[in-house]
DNA sequence: TATATACATGTAATCGATTACATTTATCAT
DNA sequence: ATGATAAATGTAATCGATTACATGTATATA
């Protein structure tokens, strides 16, 4: 009984007799013998592990997303290696360190804020053929990704702050530079101009996904003139972080002012009130992602079809109590 | 230039002159050679990474803890592997797999619920000094762990209800067998006792941490005869369920019902109300559970101290908005 | 039956580092 | 200056799998 008859056991049963098979697992299961994965992975030149790079593991939002990660690569016994992107400049290590330390196959990023430094490096290093973006993805590259249809979810939320009765609609954004920003509130200005609602510059305020951007954007609203009578928030965040600054300074909501959100995220239904939002698929999200990673770093890669289109998640109005129609 | 030279310019650099360092460094940068670490994990048997359990990645209570963690291990390149404990079933790959195979070196177990079974496995692999738990242990076992100081929440919580006024205080709990269920009630029903407070069965109402059960106790309460003035609440996650669930019934917190919750997680700030709780310091948790593992795998392990005594964390009172003097 | 072919198994090289041991070179005391 | 000792470097075995190639065995064909 030779190793390599052993080896092709493993990963080539087919190769060998029924009855050749049945010894070796008979052994293998008396011995209790384990695969070494170190040096399958020296030989095969695999890690038998992904990269998954997230924004802010602090943000309940991602986790879902993990979790569909998780089922896919579950099965494949692939291990997932996350890494917080904030963390990077801290630990020193640079993300494109993980391939070239063969240490991961492939990568998921959920940020899309890489910098074109960053991303350089992967493409001079052959890697960008194993980098699958989720929800974020890149602005004017064609990297491979899977998303929400996030203009979509602005329209439905700013139609639904429109069927009752609102016009005067504000958004709190993302930060800056992020695609999802962009795509959030291009499609709220769109809806809002097809709709023929008044427009006023401060309405569109620069938030950044985060509570305290929420708390800041109340506060803006609290010393308008002209206050909206509605406001449609770039992440479920925003919208607590809102909500308990209005409330804190005697606003109430819905009935002084309505507050839409994104994402839906578990405590979404628990807050007070609870939050009319746009519920991305954040599990599909994920499995969708890892599906798309599994092909790029499978050896033999099924003939890939043109990659280059995203993919598209649909999203969902769910309508709860933070939205109902304005006072007076 | 032997591979040995190089071999030891990077790992024992003392070995070697000066001068052979410095070209074996020129060398190096000008090739852009970089070690491969599934061949160097052959060889020393080590792993490299580490294996993170935790009971449910969905619930933001565990993030800083991951985050305090990746600070230690990031500064020594160990990589990280999470998984969700919740998962296992599903994937069907078995945590002591991990070792098993030579993937990781070592673990922290967020989750005190491993069934005895499960804890068998590593210790017949001798493997349980691999392993550290933090914030949840197992009970009636000496395994290294750290932890908040829970009873001491708990009697803080009550403490503040009481010098608000209230003397008759529930408590919603964790699930029935998890350790820190157990802690925090101890801890809350001997306050109780010190302060000679009122003692009522039913204001011990069996939770499990989450959303839904903190909404699940205040249907109970809310269907009380007497009811209580306060609730303590075992997760911030249940008094965001018991709030949303009693704001929705007509019942105003804190004038009708003051809430205090345990965490301190980042949304407790921007609830409404403003949630009164315990908060821990999840990333020094994180970073101590980190370094304690470090020790273990350490290939010279420094004189391990008698580690049988747990870590303990402290842990303190946020007084915020959601719980105030009794009415009347 | 002899020969070609397919199939099963064995042999040994290989992946890229680490490290025990051997050898060379430097340092020191006498 | 010489031998003893220490320090630096080289040689080659090793970790545990995979796999090209060689060999052996069964099946089919003439």
């Amino acid at each position: 009984m030779s190793t390599a008859t052993v080896s092709r056991a493993l990963s080539n049963p087919e190769l060998l007799t029924e009855a050749t098979r049945e010894v070796v697992f008979a052994a293998i299961r008396s011995t209790g013998y384990r695969v070494n994965k170190a040096a399958r992975n020296l030989r095969t030149r695999q890690a038998g592990a992904v990269l998954v790079l997230v924004p802010n593991l602090g943000n309940p939002f991602f986790s879902q997303i993990l979790a569909g990660m998780s089922e896919c690569f579950g099965d494949s016994d692939t291990s997932v290696l996350i890494a917080d992107t904030k963390d990077q400049a801290q630990s020193g290590k640079l993300f494109v360190d993980y391939f070239l330390d063969s240490q991961v196959d492939g990568m998921i990023c959920l940020d899309g804020g890489l910098s074109g430094h960053e991303l350089r490096q992967f493409s001079d290093n052959g890697l960008s053929d194993r980098i699958i973006f989720a929800c974020e993805w890149v602005h004017d590259t064609c990297l491979p990704s899977v998303r929400s249809d996030n203009a979509r979810g602005a329209r439905l939320a700013v139609q639904h702050l429109f069927d009752l009765g609102h016009r005067k609609i504000a958004h709190v954004t993302g930060p800056q530079e992020n695609v999802l920003t962009h795509a959030r509130r291009e499609g709220m200005l769109a809806e809002r101009a097809r709709l023929e609602l008044p427009v006023k510059d401060d309405w569109i305020i620069r938030g950044d996904f985060s509570l305290e951007s929420g708390r800041q954007a109340a506060e803006r609203i609290i010393a308008m003139e002209h206050r909206p009578t509605a406001v449609f928030c770039a992440s479920d965040q925003v919208a607590f972080g809102l909500m308990s600054t209005l409330s804190a300074n005697g606003l109430r909501v819905p009935e002084d002012i309505s507050v839409v959100g994104f994402d839906d995220i578990e405590l979404s239904e628990y807050y007070v009130p609870a939050l009319t939002t746009i519920r991305q698929d954040r599990r599909a999200l994920g499995r969708k992602a890892a599906t798309l990673l599994m092909e790029c770093i499978d050896p033999e890669p099924v003939a890939l079809a043109e990659r280059t289109a995203p993919v598209v998640v649909d999203v969902e109005l769910v309508v709860r109590q933070s939205a109902a129609p304005p006072a007076g």
